[in-house]
RNA sequence: GCACUUGUAGCUCAAUUGGAUAGAGCACCUGACUACGGAUCAGGAGGUUAGGGGUUCGACUCCCUUCAAGUGCACCA
């Protein structure tokens, strides 16, 4: 659209001998109830041309009309120039653009990305907050890579601290040597459920210390267990080798558990940190901070940053004894992950609770002139509540992440068989579908909502798999599938002869030639949601086509070809589009 | 208390980043299958964009203010 962009410059350097820059031409796509696919505003043009919008309207579009030959023609309301453009432009672009094979992937722009989502806690098994997490960086990631960058996937886990040593505690305790294996359970649910059984019992004995006469804060730091839990923790940053072989089994139960999760999720990473690895790190950058002045010292020692005249607080970054707090960690994990990588930029997928600490954060490492600092993204993403409120694991009320895929692909089942189309699949395909299905449910659920808003799930209610749903958009792929089968082959060359065309094919063709600008929109927002709702509006634009002309039984060959081809075209994008959402799409459903 | 985020149809979400009469889906009502796949399509009804002020040719979008919801404000992570 370049093309008009600039021969509107021209138009008004020689009708109002102004020089206008190309940001203040305002190209839009037309609303659908007027004629044409391409407008400009031209109200802010009349500050020059000293004329009504719509007198200046039309002079434009009277020039551009002559000066291009895709002009077909234009119309004028108040101040919206509305273009047509010629069905030749369009067939040229649908050639050259949406039929060529890299259409919907940029070329490697050079840049390298580093994407951090899902970095668990391994004491409890995945919830549906961790969901929505790890659906939205495998797809900002695949987004990413399809804008040219290359990408880096990285999970940092968490798998030290105190909450680690009070599973281990309970499982030490009343366990009784239980395995996964013994217990039938997944690893990670089976180390939950001692996360749990330790909260109960600490809570029996707050309880117990505060009938004594204590007070709610002196009994949580005085019960037995959360000593004990205190110990254990200081035994394993001291190496003992009986705590150290405890949590190696315990983690271990939870890898192979959260393995499975993410396979189903369909879910990877090219690399792990571990914070038992990371937890060190962090106190040669407050050495670093306090030359360069960054940073001050108390007089009790602990290090600090005064960030008061940016609006923040004073930031502690060292304990008075020299030891870290989360924000030293986290300031040599970022520098870690530079040495490795040196990649251009790094985004954080992390909860809004958050905020906060990414703010101090990054405004750290920018203030110690780390060039990479520029770089540094948080992609901040809204709670998942429940009608009843927020999920807590300690107290159960949690949509686990298993389950909920078990739900998804039952339901998927029920609403499959119920439209009894699977004769000729055989078992092991249909499970696949039901796979499919479910998940393509829930992943458009979760995605198709802006990350920054907070999502509402109600677990009473199923999750839909009609209109605005994943399923609508794989059942236009696997219908589109079914036609091009029927078709049994395309012929490209009998196509090339088309010529008119008809409103439902050029809509189609305009919304295709969108993708590669919707993929870069959404690149720049990390956002999967804008991708999510061109794909539906895609299906939705295909099943008119689809139902207002014939393809197979058009009423010519080239026609029919034609037809075949846009439909293949469809496809295609509709199957990227949903890819780039961690979506697969069936060829029959 | 301070800071940040959010508030759009009964419900779940959009709105090309300041542009036209604010659009979809679900639910509700009316139509379309001897079939290129009805998990679809066509149509109807549903709105003071939380309230109030301001900025301008033009505001869901920007500014101020009130209200409501959420989150954060540890020598926890």
């Amino acid at each position: 659209m370049n093309f008009i962009v600039a021969a509107t410059k021209k138009a008004i350097k020689h009708l109002y001998n102004t020089d206008i820059a190309a940001d203040d031409i305002n190209l839009q796509e037309t609303r659908k109830e007027f004629d044409g696919q391409v407008t400009i505003v031209t109200f802010p043009f009349t500050k020059f041309s000293k004329k009504s919008p719509e007198q200046t309207g039309n002079e434009i579009g009277a020039y551009l009309k002559d000066e291009l030959t895709e002009v077909s023609g234009f119309n004028v309301i108040k101040g919206f120039l509305n273009i047509s453009l010629s069905d030749d432009y369009w067939l040229d672009q649908l050639k050259e653009e949406v039929l060529s094979p890299g259409f919907g992937v940029f070329k490697p722009n050079g840049q390298k990305v580093m994407v951090e989502y899902s970095s668990p806690n391994t004491n409890k098994p995945l919830h549906l907050g961790h969901v929505r997490n790890n659906l939205l960086g495998f797809s900002v990631a695949e987004i990413l890579k399809a804008a040219g960058y290359e990408v880096i996937k990285t999970n940092l886990v968490n798998d030290r601290g105190i909450h680690i040593c009070k599973s281990m505690l309970a499982w030490q305790k009343w366990g009784d040597g239980e395995t996964p294996e013994l217990a039938c359970m997944k690893g990670d649910h089976l180390v939950g459920k001692y996360y749990v059984l330790f909260d109960r019992e600490y809570k029996v004995q707050i309880e117990a210390l505060k009938a004594k006469g204590q007070t709610e804060e002196e009994a949580k730091k005085n019960a037995p267990l959360i000593r004990e839990a205190q110990e254990m923790l200081q035994k394993w940053e001291a190496g003992d080798k009986q705590v150290i072989d405890l949590w190696k089994k315990m983690n271990a139960w939870v890898y192979t558990g959260f393995a499975e999760t993410y396979k189903n999720l369909g879910v990877s990473f090219d690399k792990f940190y571990y914070e038992s690895d990371t937890y060190i790190l962090g106190k040669d950058i407050i050495e670093e901070g306090l030359e360069k002045g960054v940073f001050f010292r108390k007089e009790d020692n602990s290090v600090w940053i005064d960030l008061t005249d940016e609006g923040l607080d004073q930031k502690l970054v060292l304990r008075s004894d020299g030891t870290s707090v989360y924000m030293t960690q986290d300031l040599g994990t970022a520098q870690l992950k530079y040495n490795d990588f040196h990649m251009d930029k790094s985004i954080y997928v992390v909860g809004n609770e958050q905020d906060y600490h990414f703010k101090v954060l990054f405004t750290i490492l920018k203030r110690l002139g780390k060039p990479w600092a520029e770089g540094l993204y948080h992609l901040s993403y809204g709670m998942v509540d429940l009608p009843s409120g927020k999920m807590k694991s300690r107290e159960g009320t949690v949509v686990d992440a298993d389950d909920l895929m078990d739900e998804m692909e039952q339901t998927a089942k029920e609403q499959t068989e119920a439209k009894g189309k699977l004769d000729s699949f055989s078992a092991a395909e249909k499970e696949r579908l039901f796979h499919i299905i479910g998940m393509g449910a829930l992943k458009y659920f979760l995605l198709k909502v802006d990350p920054k808003k907070r999502l509402l799930f109600d677990p009473n209610e199923s999750v839909d798999f009609d209109g605005h749903t994943g399923p609508f958009i794989q059942y236009t792929h696997a219908r589109i599938r079914s036609v091009l089968r029927k078709a049994a082959e395309i012929n490209a060359n009998a196509a090339k002869s088309y010529r008119q065309l008809v409103k439902e094919e050029r809509d189609l063709i305009v919304l295709l030639l969108r993708f590669p600008e919707i993929i870069k929109e959404s690149a720049k927002g990390y956002s999967p949601a804008v991708i999510a709702n061109y794909v539906y509006e895609l299906a939705k634009t295909y099943n008119k086509f689809y139902h207002q002309i014939s393809i197979l039984s058009a009423d010519d060959e080239p026609s029919r070809q034609f037809r075949l081809q846009l439909s293949d075209a469809a496809g295609k994008a509709i199957n990227k589009g949903m890819k780039l959402l961690g979506i697969e799409v069936p060829e029959r459903m």
